[in-house]
DNA sequence: CTGCAAATGAAAGACGTCTATCAGAAATCA
DNA sequence: TGATTTCTGATAGACGTCTTTCATTTGCAG
């Protein structure tokens, strides 16, 4: 078992100086062509691959990175905080330290602003749950123009500016609640209502589409669509109304947020007939009261601490200057009342 | 921002010189006991923690893992394999060399002799799927006595023998699958069949436990075990028979191996009425298949993917000497055939 | 007090990369 | 040709830990 070989070595095997490698590699001072080729190519042919752990203890690096988390009432989002804070391993530990700035939802601005800040700081990468609008992109390529990784996690942005994207394929999340209410029919006729947050919301619409897919060949119909604004108090009136008014209704899908209100609705029904098979979106805590109540059914999740734990992965493999993988979408979660995580403790001897 | 603690650090606020403090921290040489304590609290006082990049690189660390697979005709642990090959990082940029060894499953004196040339070799952790049995605990308590970490994943150990398991609760297993199948029944009467590999197995027989806990309270009953002894030519003759026999059965749920048999039987099924609602588990190619095509309708998953991501980031962990922390048990996936994993290419514009 | 073992201190050379400096060589331009 | 630039080489000191060597001190038993 050889060595793994270093700087010096392509040095010698490139035929020029270790200072001239340095240059290369680390892209300071200038080169000539011909040298740089030289190098690129000895590293190619001894397959060097920098000793992270050397670079890291002669530049003292700690990784720094940063989550730009909407701030808000949606609970979803505190659910992210959290796990952040939790994540493993621990800072210090690990010289990874990671700050997280929560910017008001759905304004452009101030994301913008706020990226701003941070290409001031020095940051090794940036998270955020990608929007577009005016002067987000601009602060987001001066980011990256200084060499910080931006990841676009739980909502996507155009793929030239961001890194890469790390969260659910929002159609599947949408089929997936189509197939789970065709199976809790059993073959049996009914009429889905979908509630979404705004028609104008890109997840939400397609996860709608891929209800609608999936409902298409069966015999379920589609009640007709309710704008919930992600709005507790709006998603109750309105499905008070409407359930008032169409009684046929076997299964509700919330593709959005605001499902407080909903659970309260369906808390309040007649307990002496059935209710409909309810399926919604994000394991945060009312729904998941909900689900052990028996209030509801499903609750798909995008799994946050899969994605956390992704991005912080791919942050820190672009720091070190990784080629980055191309990992798939995050598969979203499908939970009932009996696989909740955590609920019961790891019994003292575990399965077999 | 004051930088970390050294060891020379340490030295000077224990009163000691660095040579000492090494003693104590490598636990190499004698030491006295008042130095000991000098030093641990100093580590404690400043709040010290190695760096390991500069530890990794002193030693020239490469860390050593070896995953040891039961070997035979059961195609998870060939999924197990596959995954483990394709772990990231990558094995050379990250200083991590995984091996994998495949033994013949139930054959503790064949696990033991493995394990036993392990601990001649240099391996920092070793990852088993427990079994118990002559001369096992006495090959692993070697082991764990050279200061090799020692995991249980999948199947569990009792505790003291390995450092930690990481797996799924089965009694959860069996809980969600009841619920699914309670829930595809909307309320009508049924009857489930439950398949298992054999009694004497303690993870069929907790999953078996915890169908029986959730389909208790319900109005479905249970049709009398079948035991396929996880092969799937047994299942298949004894399935087929007891489908004869017994017309009502509206579910079955396989909570062992073999299901390619499963799959033939349901395959052979007249099309003219409806066919039971079927659960079993692990993900595999046959079984997807089989999702796929519509022949059976859940998938109950233990993840290898998150056991092995958990499983090496544990080693690694067990290797640097960090103390381990408590991480709940996997939670096992719910698959249909709308969320299966990787089936679509992420669309080139991804999801908002 | 002597002698021996145990405990300690001091120091130096790795490990592989980063960073900086400075002198000298090569290429460019006038 | 000389005067600039542009490149290049040589080298050295970090970074924090590991590992080893050797000399010295301390403790204890005889």
């Amino acid at each position: 078992m050889k060595r793994a070989p270093t700087l010096v070595d392509v040095a010698s095997q490139a035929g020029v100086s270790y200072a001239t490698v340095d240059r290369v590699i680390n892209g300071r001072g200038a080169v000539a062509e011909k040298s740089r080729a030289s190098v690129l190519k000895a590293v190619a042919d001894l397959g060097y691959v920098r000793n992270v752990a050397a670079a890291n203890l002669a530049q003292r690096r700690i990784y720094r990175f940063c989550f730009v988390i909407p701030e808000g009432t949606n609970t979803f989002f505190d659910r992210v905080c959290t796990i952040l804070r939790n994540a493993h391993p621990p800072a210090g530990t690990d010289r990874v330290q990671i700050a997280i700035e929560r910017v008001a939802a759905f304004d452009p601005a101030a994301l913008a602003h706020c990226l701003t800040k941070l290409a001031q700081i020095d940051v090794d990468g940036v998270a955020l749950v990608g929007i577009s609008g005016a002067g987000v992109d601009d602060a987001i390529a001066a980011l990256r123009a200084k060499g910080v990784a931006v990841l676009a996690m739980i909502s996507d942005m155009p793929a030239p500016q961001r890194d890469a994207y790390i969260g659910i394929d929002n159609a599947t999340a949408g089929r997936t609640a189509g197939g789970l209410i065709v199976l809790a029919h059993g073959g049996r006729a009914g009429r889905v209502l979908p509630i979404i947050g705004a028609i104008t919301a890109r997840d939400h619409a397609e996860r709608l589409a891929g209800l609608r897919e999936t409902l298409a060949p069966t015999t379920l119909t589609t009640a007709p669509l309710v704008e919930g604004r992600d709005r507790h108090d709006v998603v109750e009136a309105r499905l008070r109304a409407v359930l008032a008014a169409d009684p046929q209704i076997t299964a509700i899908y919330s593709a959005g947020a605001g499902n407080a209100g909903l659970i309260r609705v369906i808390a309040a029904l007649p307990a002496d007939r059935p209710r409909p098979v309810i399926v919604l979106h994000e394991l945060v805590a009312h729904n998941r009261a909900a689900l052990e109540a028996g209030l509801i059914d499903i609750v798909i999740d995008q799994r946050p601490e899969e994605e956390i734990t992704r991005t912080l992965a791919l942050l820190r493999s672009l720091a070190d200057r990784h080629p980055l993988p191309d990992a798939p979408l995050i598969v979203p979660a499908i939970y009932i009342r009996e696989n909740l995580p955590g609920t019961r403790a790891p019994s003292e001897g575990p399965a077999t």
